[in-house]
DNA sequence: CGAATGACCGCATACGATTGCATGTAGTAA
DNA sequence: TTACTACATGCAATCGTATGCGGTCATTCG
């Protein structure tokens, strides 16, 4: 085979130009590379000599003709607050592969938690209508949600227990329990009374949930929470590493600290260790996820397992379920259990 | 404002119904929506008068439509190896946020290192066609490549020195070189001898350099590397771990272990550290790319440190100079340098 | 043998936007 | 007044594909 001129553009090649080759018309091309849609029968003959141009030319269907004419995109849009962020690599890769299984492609956006750039994600996947979207909303609510069905007709799968639109499938974990069993074992198994946590931002409803079972088993358990024990971070190794200093800095600093993540708490562990406090015996630290790190940190962390990878297959099923008309009922919730994992730092 | 009605499903707005309420021409809504591509002037009233029907119409332009009429489909297509592994994420993220500084969404796709999916990228992209392209090439060549903008005439932005395709900009570290220094500075300042590597596949063009910088640099010392010394893995932190256990029952096994990326030597640090191996006292081990989680484990990582985020910037922009017009030369090819990084590990 | 049936295929339109060209109007210069 | 320009807008073709409808055969049936 000839080393192929690098310079020339090709023409591209449509359905009319294989029609042409094949001595068809345009419709009847699109007929044969389509069967699923279409109800015509055509000859095998046809089919075959079809097929063989097809080939030939290296002709390849113009998906946004497509789109714009069958009103199907094949493809998926996907929300996440921040690719950086290890809890999320699982859901994705499970999405991805999900997605990929039906011959669809995905679309994904970061929000970075800003209430502005998801808002930016529903206009983009309106502008182009996609089939599904997956998305894991810290602002945008039922109504954005309402919004972006009722314009497009989308199906819509969400991480949160805080979506109740009820035609959007959710998965959600009961974080508020794991979280208050999480403080209640390190008061009752390893009798802290000093215990601090460390937040992102009280706007996003996961923190209302766990700062909220935080509060609540310190509570039950008599235990005052000074307000300088509650700090908050965005999430970030970097800002676990500022909330512990300013931490242990306090004039009666706390014993143990639940952080709201693990990238959190892994923060929390290296500065806690500059600043040679030892984990756990001077401080004990908890996270949140158990990504990958959690293991790999020494000492290694204790932290509530989430199972995002499930969480991803169960959202891109469901989204399909939809798309596919397989299933057209009410929301569905999905919860997907937390396991405590006690390990090192506590 | 009242709680909107769940079920309704809205009439798609065109352009068309914009043109109508506001009394003018499709062509016109279109001039004043995309005043960038138009040359012809529009009045200040009826600008005004149209954005307002806009807003009050909630219309969004269909980009399907806009692609097949405008050739632009203002989205690029990204293909990674696997969005599990952590060396890819500041890569994505910077990707992500150049492109969406531009106004542009970003399709992505796991190639698992397989030719196969690597292939089914390509036929996705074509079929659409996106206006570019950033791919993290194992087995596409320059051929593939040249298929892909001959048919569409998109932009390619590509990480590797392998690929040398006239049109296709490149990011490249020199890992030949750095992977030399490492094994050589192993050698000179560590006073190893016994010295094994754990690749991934010989099929992928980055082994054989590193691989074969490895050889060399143990030639040039006049060290022999016996054939069990050299194992392949798959990147995984699990193959890691079978590895070093392989290379430790070995009869002489190994002072010091060479690993191809940082997830394979947190598997082999792991593991070394079950079997009651000191790190690096009994067992050496430098790993390449320095993700986060180098510098978390314990002891830390020694390794060749790449920089993914600054290589995602240079392709984007790269990219984005092409699809704009702004450069059309021939490929450039950017040089990212590596960093040898000494912590604990070795 | 005429008509009805069914298999196979083409014609023409629609999807929602962009864009070259034509049109109309007002203002200015000759 | 005529001619010409500049400005503002509309008309209609077009991008590549999907699809309803109608047409052409050959076959079958009464």
């Amino acid at each position: 085979m000839a080393k192929p001129k690098l310079i020339n553009r090709l023409e591209t090649v449509t359905m009319k130009d294989v029609a042409r080759a094949a001595n068809v018309s345009q419709s009847t091309v699109s007929r044969v590379l389509s069967p699923s849609t279409s109800k015509v029968p055509i000859s095998e003959a046809t089919q075959q000599k079809i097929l063989e141009v097809v080939k030939e030319l290296g002709f390849h269907p113009n998906q946004y003709a497509r789109s714009l004419r069958g009103k199907k995109s094949h493809m998926i849009g996907m929300l996440i607050a921040d690719i950086s962020n290890p809890f999320y690599h699982p859901m994705v890769r499970a999405v991805q592969d999900v997605t990929s299984q039906h011959h669809y492609s995905v679309m994904i956006a970061n929000s970075d938690h800003l209430r502005e750039k998801e808002l930016l994600f529903c206009e983009s996947v309106l502008r182009r209508p996609v089939d599904g979207a997956i998305i894991i909303p810290y602002h945008l609510n039922d109504d954005d949600l309402q919004n972006l069905i009722a314009r497009t007709g989308m199906a819509i799968s969400a991480v949160g227990n805080h979506i109740q639109h009820p035609e959007v499938d959710i998965t959600f974990a009961d974080d508020t329990k794991a979280s208050y069993e999480a403080i209640h074992w390190l008061i009752e198994q390893r009798d802290h009374r000093r215990i601090a946590m460390i937040c992102a931002s009280h706007g996003f409803p996961v923190i209302v949930r766990r700062y909220g079972a935080f509060r609540r088993a310190m509570e039950d358990a008599g235990l005052p929470v000074p307000d300088e024990y509650v700090v908050e971070g965005d999430w970030s190794v970097e800002s676990g590493r500022r909330a512990i200093k300013f931490l242990l800095k306090l004039p009666v600093p706390p014993t143990a600290v639940f952080a709201a993540s693990d990238t959190i708490a892994i923060g929390a562990l290296e500065a806690a260790e500059e600043m040679n406090y030892r984990v756990p015996e001077d401080i004990a630290i908890i996270g949140f996820d158990d990504i990958p790190a959690a293991s790999w940190v020494r000492p290694r962390l204790t932290t509530v397992a989430q199972y995002p990878g499930e969480m991803g297959m169960i959202l891109a099923n469901a989204l399909f379920e939809r798309i596919l008309g397989e299933y057209s009922g009410s929301s569905r919730r999905f919860e997907v259990p937390c396991r405590f994992i006690e390990r090192e730092s506590t």
